[in-house]
DNA sequence: TATGAATGAGCATTCATTCAT
DNA sequence: AATGAATGAATGCTCATTCAT
């Protein structure tokens, strides 16, 4: 008799999943058949929905990946010792992998689903919630070690970080002629205006350890 | 008959659209088939491919109406005399207008065709430079009257602006439980810390005609 | 008040035909929209339905356009004093006229479709015994010259002869690689030996009339 | 189970194949809707898409498979060790299976469809050389044993046969009142004549071998 | 357990024909 | 007499999903 292997199963679900992942990235989910995506993970269509239940299951789980992915980066990210060389890090993230267009795709259409199929929202609220959570330490830091504004509210600019983050990406990918460097330098930008703690008032004698003027234009 | 009645054409052709934009809102392009276009347009199948060649041309449409529609109305916030009274015209535009759940969604939707489809790119391309060149114009006022900082690149700017109320809306529409008053909030506390020009340095004597701080938190 | 007038009617009718008569050529009777044909005959839809009664209708008035042209030109052929000048004749039309790979073509769909329709069957027919008719006529003439061999039924031997053109010129267009020189040279090399007369038995005196022996090979 | 049965299938291919041929005889191509080959096939749209990409490939094979049913006929009687046995099997066959009205309305709508589609036209051009090949073998026999006149170019004299046999058939079905006997004796008669070694000149003392004389008319 | 043949509703699109104007 | 907007049934084809083996 066989022992079913919950490993070997997780291992296969995994596979399927990557391939699901790059067939989505490179024609969308409305145009990826399921044929597809079994041709991709060398199985047959009945063998596929033994681990997934239906096509949206499979987005949905994919969705999840990504989240736990992203999440964990982040979560790494953040718990750098310092403010500063945190942010730089995400800098350096946004540029690498934020850049490529499939992944920019991918999550515009993760996004337009998200607005129609709860199931998706949900997956794209927890995302969410995670990511501002783990950036808002990283604020907090900030604030503490007198880089960041203090009045700013961490968690409101948490999502904002993250909302300028997103629709800079799409811009740049949907507007093509537009560098990853010059978006990077933009993000950057902001970063440092939008965090920044206000200039001593005059009389004022405190140390300058708020986040350093950046070269504009 | 004789006469070939353009007005009437047209009218037909805006009744169409107007029919298959609420569709779209309802369900989604690829959730909304041509037969519930005609049945909402009250038109039959052939009829309507008398005004559009396929599907897809509906959708263009639809997006290069939105675009006018959308530009229209910046052009107009952009024309006013003070930068003050602009900005404030447009948030209060995002906060009417793009809190709609359907709007959004179906920016999201448009937005990720446009990352597969060439030719939604191409509008949706269109839009943003339109858009830019507006809030660029705006923002070079601010400028000159000392209220936006002069170090600042306005076409940088106006981007990250768009990018940033892009992230923000879709974040509200997704996130669900996030009111409309937050957002805007949100947004124009980022837009002053990002546009502000720098305090005077000590021993400066300039007016403080800067940006006002609003009460954050 | 306006009088009808037929001459013009009939005109536009022609005009009509021959509008549709190109776009058959090109495209076929099934890759042929009334549209087109309405576009090429500068005439609203509505307007060409005056004048046919459907699409069948404007086919078959075709049909009968064409079956009239070569008729006509069968017949004058038919009448030529002399029955080598009249075959002659024949076949340098073969070849001018029945190279042309439309009209091949178009001949092989009014053929499919008269196969099952029986209102093109009776237009074939007709075309068919009109020349056949004719060509007999000619036929008998060269047996009446000593020509053609006695001992033929002309009837057949007429068409025989048509059916031998017919899957000849289709051969020529749907082989390809086939030149019009050859086909005709073929076809000449067949009339002559099919109809020729035989040799004079040892011992017999008969003028030697019959149709001269081609170079063969 | 595990074993793909590749005889299965292919029996699953012919049998669709089948009820197609039989909807096409007697509906014709344009006239037989997929659906209705689904009906005739026991068979589902979806099932059908399996073995065949398009209503144009059930066509090209169907055609495909009467070109190697008629070739392979053609072979088997090219191989008579006696050129009167094989064209009189020959002229068996074609009273025999060319005087059915469907399967000469499916030859030429076949025909009628090559005109225009490249794709039918290989395959009809293929056919066309193979029974070519083949008559010409039977020619060269009979050219051999002194039974066919040795001035014919054999490749010629087989187009030219295989056209009038074609025409001929086509005639048949389309005039109607037609016999399949006449016809098949108007094809004799034709055959004998064309073919025929010249009577040998006064004074020659050769054998009569030559394809004997048939009653006319 | 895995296969892949089969399903069948659903889709976008076409087009000969009609008819109010 | 002529227009051209409108019809609507029909078409070829797709694809997520099921199930006998």
């Amino acid at each position: 008799m066989r022992t079913v292997n919950p490993l070997k199963l997780e291992a296969r679900r995994r596979e399927i999943l990557a391939a699901a992942q790059a067939c989505f990235r490179e024609k969308g989910f409305h145009g990826t058949s399921i044929a597809e995506i079994c041709s991709a993970a060398q199985i047959s269509a009945g063998g596929l929905y033994r681990y997934f239940a239906s096509k949206e299951e499979i987005i949905a789980a994919m969705a999840e990946d990504e989240r736990e992915l992203v999440s964990g980066m982040l979560h790494e990210v953040a718990e750098a010792e310092d403010f500063f060389s945190a942010i730089e890090s995400l800098f350096e993230r946004f540029s690498t992998s934020f850049c490529d267009r499939s992944h920019v795709a991918l999550a515009a259409e993760l996004l337009a689903e998200a607005a129609r199929n709860p199931a998706f929202a949900t997956i794209a609220r927890q995302t969410e919630m995670a990511m501002v959570a783990d950036i808002e330490t990283m604020i907090r830091a900030g604030q503490a070690s007198g880089q960041v504004d203090p009045a700013l509210d961490a968690a409101e600019a948490a999502t904002m970080l993250l909302a300028a983050a997103d629709g800079l990406g799409m811009r740049m990918v949907i507007l093509g002629g537009f560098a990853p460097e010059e978006a990077g330098k933009a993000l950057r930008n902001f970063v440092f205006r939008y965090l920044r703690a206000p200039l001593p008032e005059p009389g004022e004698t405190r140390e300058r350890t708020h986040v350093r003027r950046v070269e504009e234009g």
